[in-house]
RNA sequence: GUGGGUGUAGCUCAGCAGGUAGAGCAUCUGGUUGUGGUCCAGAGGGCCGCGGGUUCAAGUCCCGUCACUCACCCCA
């Protein structure tokens, strides 16, 4: 039966050569991960609903449900399962559930696909993954970690196609502390309007402000801490030159000129202060994170996270954590549709091996068998066409070596597609070029 | 969930005073009988998203519906 076939909003599939651009960026940054000593794991793809709702804010309503066809209408029994998030809630479960066997500070990352059933846009899947790190610990966390995180994103980052970024940082107590230092009690809805600074301005912020009940001053205050940014501890004394006294607050300013000054000596500029950003999700407690691509802010946060102190916990014990995670699927559909980022072919072939009868296709493919067995990756010609159009099948898939068994025993050759040069190769010591062992990423 | 836009060939799109479906690219074949890319010639390929209505006649007008898309919300 033939149905048509349309896609699906949101999620997003891709081509080969864009899945293997995925995978390079995938490969980068596990390696920097595993260089930073944190430890793989996976979580299964389902948590039950009542673990994953009320972690999330306005997520809660963007949960998939699972269940199976047969439960449908049936007193089942079963507990309602939702596809996660995020990696975040999972990985608190899993902290709880394993704490037994665990050491901490435990470090962990994790790249998988998540689920948030939100209306897609550009670069805004339903289904997408994210690549994180997380540090937990028991019932007190280390403020360095905090520091530590943006700064092995900065590392995998840097080793990455994508140009300059900012990963910008703030704390959640300087503008809790703020709010109420001024008298504004609705410390969610107001960081909320002051969010929206980049998108709607400042006259947009301080008309919803007034909106929502504060005075002109408040307003007035509330923007001046929002523009406050600096690439080092500065932010602290433009902060206090405000003139709001309030003990949260001050416990802000101290956790955050801690994280800058720290990442300020590793990494000058790439890591700043922003006291406008607040975002996350709900159960963010202090630092937080968002990254921004220099050029194309406009792109939104590809990798954000921030301390939690509250996510997991036993009703005993306490494991205050501290996270960030990569976008990498809008990192990557960014790349592919904003910047021309793709790889240089649309398979991991190398090398083509031609088919010069079906008679001799064992020949062909021993010549295949020993380029692998030497690292070499290669296919064999579907058919014994005319070699015009083996060739031709290499080219269009972007293959650089076709290679020519000779008609008996010896007198193999090699042609590199590319310059036309044709060379006498033997499969058991033809060394290919490193550069084109595998595919690389081109464009940009 | 709310509002706007768009649904025609594999892809990008044209067609609209209502009169039995087009272009470019891609694919395939041949020129080129075992060495590709250029060029030339040709071919295949469409319930014109779906359902209903108006009409002698609907891809074209009207209604509905679904999908995609942009914005809001929220977020990687």
């Amino acid at each position: 039966m033939a149905t048509k076939v349309t896609p699906l909003s949101g999620f997003p599939e891709l081509l080969p050569a864009e899945r293997l651009l995925e995978l390079a960026f995938l490969d980068t940054i596990r390696e920097v991960f595993e260089l930073h000593g944190f430890a793989p794991i996976e979580t299964r793809a389902v948590e039950p609903v009542e673990r994953l709702v009320g972690k999330g804010g306005d997520t809660d309503k963007e949960i998939y449900a699972v269940g199976r066809l047969a439960a449908r209408g049936e007193e089942s029994g079963e507990s309602d399962l939702g596809l996660h998030f995020d990696l975040t809630v999972p990985f608190a479960r899993y902290v709880l559930e394993h704490a037994g066997r665990l050491s901490f500070p435990f470090r962990r990352y994790q790249i998988q696909k998540v689920w948030r059933g939100e209306r897609p846009q550009e670069g805004r899947f339903r289904e997408f993954t994210q690549a994180d790190i997380d540090v937990v610990d028991v019932d007190t966390l280390a403020p360095h970690f905090e520091a530590e995180m943006p700064l092995v994103i900065a590392e995998a980052f840097a080793r990455l196609p994508i140009g300059e970024f900012r990963i910008q940082v703030n704390n959640r107590r300087i503008p809790e502390g703020f709010y109420q230092g001024i008298g504004l009690t609705d410390v969610a809805g107001t960081l909320r309007i002051v969010d929206k600074l980049d998108k709607i301005g400042p006259a947009g912020v301080t008309r919803l402000l007034l909106e929502a009940g504060a005075t002109a001053e408040q307003a007035e205050q509330c923007l001046a801490l929002a523009a406050i940014r600096t690439e080092d501890a500065g932010f602290v004394d433009r902060v206090r030159a405000l003139g709001v006294t309030n003990d949260v607050l001050e416990d802000g300013l101290r956790a955050l000129a801690a994280v800058i000054d720290t990442a300020a000596a590793v990494a000058p500029g790439v890591v700043v202060a922003d006291l406008r950003i607040a975002r996350g999700l709900d159960y963010y407690t202090g630092t937080v994170y968002e990254t921004q691509l220099v050029g194309d802010e406009e792109w939104g946060s590809v990798c954000s996270g921030g301390r939690y102190d509250a996510l997991a916990s036993d009703g005993r014990t306490t494991y205050p954590g501290v996270g960030i995670s990569i976008g990498v699927s809008r990192l990557v559909h960014l790349m592919v549709t904003k910047r021309g980022l793709t790889a240089n072919r649309s398979t991991p072939s190398a090398v083509l091996v031609a088919v010069t009868h079906e008679d001799s296709r064992p020949a062909s493919t021993a010549v295949a068998t020993a380029l692998r067995a030497r690292g070499i990756a290669c296919e064999v010609a579907p058919r014994a066409d005319r070699f015009g159009k083996q060739i031709r099948y290499a080219d269009r898939r972007g293959i650089p070596y076709v290679w020519f068994p000779g008609a008996d025993g010896p007198g193999d050759e090699v042609k590199d597609i590319r310059s036309g040069e044709q060379v006498p190769a033997d499969p058991a010591t033809w060394e290919c070029p490193a550069a084109d062992l595998h595919p690389t990423v081109v464009g940009g």
